[in-house]
DNA sequence: TAGCACCCGGAAAGCGCTTGCAGAAAGCGC
DNA sequence: GCGCTTTCTGCAAGCGCTTTCCGGGTGCTA
């Protein structure tokens, strides 16, 4: 029945009474078409429904205006908050963007950006810390490396630095060491520190930023202070739940993201202490809820949207020199209802 | 310097000594090849770091494995968690997802439509209300027409009826009845509605099981109970704001969403009083925080990453007869501490 | 009115891949 | 060992578009 199932730019040439190029030429504006021949070549665009094939374009030298996104997981709210700068820069340069969570499996990622490059996407941002084993940074390296040399863009986020790309980086260990400053102003001494894995730049500098100013000051932070586990709201919940097991002697915790410090809030809460009479909770990134929580979270605030947007921007930029930039992104302690004074 | 950024299957094809077509068969597995051509062809795939182009490809009528999304906003926490189970489910598939956020702009999201269109991707995922006007729904559909035309498939979420699509429906009027029947139980007698824009169907069905349940029961919902905002956070606050202006007769505040909930939370807060003793809060959704506010938000359960899951499965799945297929699905009143017996 | 520059439109060559089609090779029975 | 069927492989067409290269108008100048 349906002789092809979209009209295609020779329909749209035909029907307009003129050659492929011309129409071609008409509805990119890449040359001065005379105006009648322009005007009918839309026209008749229009009664046709055309939509040009996309890959039939890109296919044809004129790109692709997508960025693919890797992420763990769009519905950790920091990752959202990121893609959505992205999202939003996006739309404005009118590109699509392919979204991938990775679900924390390496091998997934390494396909998606392997799919992505055969998608000749104009650009791939890497969000979020890499994984453990360098051996997948390795692989990683090794699917990116002939993308960059076909002409391709890439940028991290809060990314493991072996990758040598441009990068928006926030200030994790600034961040951390500001908000050990103001939690010691405000009269702590003890502490326990609530990590993710470990091997992640992200939670190292978060961890040494923190220890180092209180090392300043005199404070010690203790291998035994510090409780790994998941980057998730469970993972802390898990992590403040063994840190109570062993009997509270902190005054204060420092959970190294927001979502770890939700969990550790939820698990204070099961145990009967409050918040923050028995003991302060700070947390680390300022994701949107925090602020409505009760009580409000004391956080170092990362401008999310803006890592995105900084990413994709950097991405999208023309690069002479090649050269490896960095954009860091400074962090700001947010001081709420979750910490208090020590008496 | 580099001759062609990529190498192609032509490339592979020479260096392993065959023609591209069988190269193209043993990499794709379509025909037999024999073992030790199909060898030569992976091997020498494997050292050129060839990649096929997704464009070629998709042109050459292999069809193309992409899936579009398009969502109000991802950073959403309850856009995030149905884009969550969508990816989940594309990931399993080997489909790339493009997410596209239209930040509740109808001329973007035809605009979208218009690329994934143009993509030809091979589903495309409507998800969240409509846009009030009737105009722009007619305008998506126009869009949405030739896609299906061309065997494109469409599946919405929570979506406006008006498109002749596969849907998933939550049981909005059933949640919502569900709801008044349990806050009745609590002795609520008099209650104020925090509402989206009422001319979409979600919030009208809410609003409407809402209502209808207590009428049953006797229980009058005035006109002046419902005030409207945005979908937002910062619209909860300000309906919830614009309540207590006029003085709080309600002992229970129910948000049509969890979102304007949290931001009715908020305001309750800035106001000094506190939930649930001197007010009864209820949300719809459970988007996942609300289980770690303080107090825990009551609300309609809804199974937020089933509802992409199913959207995605039965955009998938093949429908001979072209019927419009709905998939219900029943959201459960979970009681949680924001609120309590009326004395 | 002739001459020149300029602009516009068309023909055609691909972009990299898949896929009939047909021929070559291999396997089988007799 | 011959002819037949059954695999396998290569040729070539073509997916829908952009773009280079030209030829033919057009407008301007002399």
């Amino acid at each position: 029945m349906q002789p092809r199932p979209h009209s295609t730019l020779e329909d749209v040439a035909k029907a307009a009474g003129v050659s492929p190029a011309t129409a071609s030429r008409a509805l990119n504006g890449t040359t001065q078409v005379r105006p009648h021949l322009r005007d009918r070549v839309l026209q008749a665009a229009e009664e046709l429904a055309y939509t040009p094939n996309a890959h039939a374009r890109a296919l044809a030298g004129a790109g692709h205006r997508t960025v693919g996104v890797i992420c763990h997981d769009v519905s950790d709210p920091y990752f959202a908050a990121v893609a959505g700068g992205i999202m939003r820069v996006a739309g404005d340069h009118d590109l699509l963007v392919t979204l991938a969570s990775t679900f924390r499996d390496p091998e997934r990622e390494v396909a998606y950006v392997s799919m992505l490059r055969a998608e000749r996407a104009a650009a791939i941002l890497l969000i979020g810390s890499g994984f453990e084993n360098p051996d997948w940074e390795r692989a990683l390296s090794a699917e990116l490396e002939p993308y960059l040399k076909g002409g391709g863009r890439v940028a991290v986020v809060s990314r493991h630095r072996s990758l040598r790309v441009d990068s928006v980086l926030p200030e994790n260990r600034a961040g951390a060491a500001a908000m050990a400053r103001a939690l010691l102003d405000l009269g702590h001494r003890r502490f326990a520190v609530l990590a993710g894995p470990r091997t992640l730049t992200t939670v190292a500098d978060r961890i040494a930023g923190f220890r180092d100013e209180l090392r300043k000051a005199g404070v010690p932070l203790r291998a035994a202070d510090i409780v790994e586990n998941t980057f998730t709201r469970d993972g802390g919940y898990a992590a403040m739940t063994q840190v109570l097991s062993r009997g509270l002697e902190a005054t204060c915790v420092f959970a190294v993201t927001d979502v770890m410090a939700i969990g550790a809030l939820a698990a204070l809460r099961d145990h009967g202490l409050s918040v923050p009479a028995d003991v302060s909770v700070a947390g680390f990134d300022d994701i949107p809820i925090v602020r409505d929580l009760a009580p409000p979270l004391t956080t170092v605030a990362l401008p999310l949207p803006q890592l995105g947007e900084r990413a994709i921007e950097l991405a999208l930029t023309e690069n002479p020199g090649r050269r490896r930039r960095i954009h860091r992104m400074a962090g700001e302690v947010v001081l709420r209802a979750s910490t208090a004074k020590v008496l």
